[in-house]
RNA sequence: GCCCCCGUAGCUCAGGGGAUAGAGCACCGCCCUCCGGAGGCGGUGGCGCAGGUUCGAAUCCUGCCGGGGGCACCA
């Protein structure tokens, strides 16, 4: 009988599986899609009088003794249709255990809904992700939207400090993420080379050059000297000229920026735009955004200052765009840059923001509603917390104007750039998170990234000795034998990624992958541990082995394909 | 004073209303006759406090306490 079925879930998967029209449900999707039909079938069928919910939640129960998904649909059902959730469940639980490939379908406690697949249909899943390969975890809840995300976005005072290195972690992995979704995503960095801090910035340099102090409001440390140094090696009578201050400022900013791309790129973070800041200044383009939302009726004149209407739009005072001497306010960059990116053609505007600016928000969002667009549809800002350095147990302070602290080469230089991208994006961006600079410096392997890595260079050798003692995934895939509980436990993990993707994505949070990749590192290592892929001394291959080395290319496809979103590297070695 | 984030195991952090709250590190004890022990198994140990909503709250609401970050005609 088994081989029946077997055979059975062979012909249909070479006639196209998924073109089928009496799908049998393998993934945490089409099952949630059987549930809802039949608690479709059982409303038609007058058994039950309750309203059919679009979309039913399927997951994975924290325990194996409440199968192998569950679902608790009746129980959000029951009080607006007014039947006790136990009837409602009971009514599915009926038809549900009709369907191919499910088990049995259980009630239990107040109305949960446990179902238990037969072996062979939980299995086929390690073949629909082998088939798929690299498209395993590429969905489409995105397609059609395009969205310019923009991150780090640091002033080129100095180097990269870690609540940026964050930001640029963080925001490579949630673009990965959005393009798996199918959206078309633009990485941007605002890069600020306009106003008062670049000036400080050039005095400070020009004092440095001179062999003066740095001045009171300006910046110190090793890095300005450094930047003083080149620009005078690069312009050797940068201080005999007639401007000297003006040439450390466009030489240093322009040395400043180089540095700060070639460390991103060293960190695997690649931008598709540069955006300068004096480009709006000088285009004309700050002129445009004033008189666009001067037609909205939403600017006015008072102290001799040119007025922003926020106040209309939420924010708890209006804003200045045009100051009384006649220089732009910096928010006038802001207007000017919101309005190009939508020009340019990008529905969605997404910024992300470290929380010393999140007092920003209000204002960005009322200067999207003055121009006519839907604040957290068109304009969406991003806030995360901020990294604390510990040392010791002690908080260690940085600043940016003594130059003290740790940069972005530092870590890459300490941690390589995998484990520095993978302590950044495995926690939630609400969170502050400790970076404990002794940890760093003992160049411990705490990193969870090496249990994931691990997971993954295990099962290429698993792979490759198995290849090697002659076990070939071409034929001899049985989804019946991968009946073991801790095949079932990674089956579900593998199954769940698609939706983890959309999650984080949905949710602009990133960490849900790594959590999840540690999830499913877990269950391969034990997993690994219980169920041996490769025949033993003289044995004989079989079945089992060459279907668990199915299983088992399908686990490292998605540990590959998730670190692949984090921007982390897959070794086959370690 | 007002606004935002956080408070979960000794430490660093997960847990977008569900069943017995998890992981890594640290600590104790086991597993090397075969696919890599950077692993597995077992143990110790926790939701800041008080109310409320709910059949059900770590999760939602209110207040308090504690930590972090903000409240410019600065950028």
């Amino acid at each position: 009988m088994q081989s029946a079925r077997t055979r059975a879930l062979r012909g249909s998967s070479q006639t196209g599986r998924r073109g089928g029209t009496t799908l049998e449900p393998v993934t945490p999707a089409e099952l949630s899609a059987a549930v809802r039909t039949c608690l479709a079938e059982a409303v038609a069928a007058g058994d039950l009088s309750v309203p059919v919910p679009d979309d039913v939640r399927v997951e994975r129960p924290r325990s194996r003794e409440h199968g192998d998904w569950a679902t608790n649909v009746a129980l959000q059902l029951a009080k607006a249709a007014g039947v006790p959730p136990r009837r409602i469940a009971e009514q599915l639980a009926g038809r549900l255990a009709q369907v191919a490939g499910v088990e049995k379908a259980d009630v239990a406690g107040p109305g949960f809904l446990n179902i238990t697949l037969d072996a062979a249909a939980a299995g086929e899943l390690a073949r629909v992700v082998v088939e798929a390969g690299r498209s395993y975890g590429r969905i489409r809840t995105g397609a059609g939207e395009r969205i310019n995300l923009e991150f780090v976005s640091a002033n080129p005072t100095g180097p990269l400090h870690m609540g940026a290195v964050r930001w640029a972690a963080v925001g490579d992995s949630l673009a990965r993420i959005l393009a798996a979704t199918g959206a078309d995503v633009s990485r941007e960095y605002y890069f600020n080379d306009h106003g008062a801090q670049i000036d400080r910035f050039a005095r400070s340099l020009l004092a440095r050059a001179k062999g003066e102090p740095p001045p009171e409001d300006g910046y110190g440390g090793a890095c300005i000297t450094e930047i003083a140094d080149q620009v005078l090696a690069r312009v050797p009578d940068a201080l005999a000229g007639e401007d000297p201050q003006e040439v450390f400022r466009a030489e240093g900013v322009d040395l400043m920026f180089a540095e700060i791309k070639a460390s991103l790129r060293d960190f695997g973070v690649e931008f598709d735009t540069y955006f300068h800041e004096n480009d709006l200044h000088d285009s004309g383009a700050v002129e445009r955004a004033i008189d666009r939302l001067r037609e909205k009726g939403n600017m006015y004149e008072a102290d001799g200052a040119l007025w922003l209407r926020t106040t209309a739009y939420g924010d708890d005072k209006d804003r200045v765009v045009v100051k009384s001497d006649g220089h732009a306010a910096y928010i006038s960059g802001d207007l000017a840059y919101y309005l190009d990116k939508r020009e340019r053609g990008f529905d969605r505007v997404v910024i992300m923001l470290g929380a010393d600016h999140h007092g920003y928000v209000q204002r960005l969002m009322a200067m999207c509603a003055a121009f006519g667009d839907t604040p957290g549809v068109n304009l969406e800002v991003l806030i995360g917390q901020m990294v604390n350095l510990v040392q010791g147990g002690e908080p260690v302070r940085m600043s940016k104007r003594a130059g003290t602290g740790v940069f972005i080469d530092d870590l890459v230089d300490v941690v390589g750039v995998d484990a520095g991208r993978y302590a950044l994006v495995r926690s939630s961006s609400d969170s502050n998170i400790d970076i404990d600079l002794d940890l760093l410096s003992r160049r411990s392997n705490d990193n969870p990234v090496f249990y994931v890595q691990y997971a993954h260079a295990r099962s290429c050798g698993v792979s490759r000795n198995a290849r090697d003692l002659g076990v070939r995934t071409d034929d001899g895939f049985d989804p019946s034998l991968l009946d073991h509980p801790s095949e079932s436990a990674l089956l579900a993990a593998l199954g769940e990624y698609p939706r983890v993707v959309a999650q984080a994505a949905e949710l602009r949070e990133p960490h849900r992958v790594a959590r999840h990749l540690e999830a499913l590192a877990g269950s391969f290592h034990k997993w690994y541990d219980q169920c041996r892929v490769s025949p033993m001394g003289d044995e004989e291959v079989t079945d089992t082995h060459r279907t668990r080395l199915w299983l088992n290319e399908a686990t490292r496809t998605v540990l590959a394909n998730g670190l692949g979103l984090l921007g982390v590297g897959a070794p086959e070695r370690m």
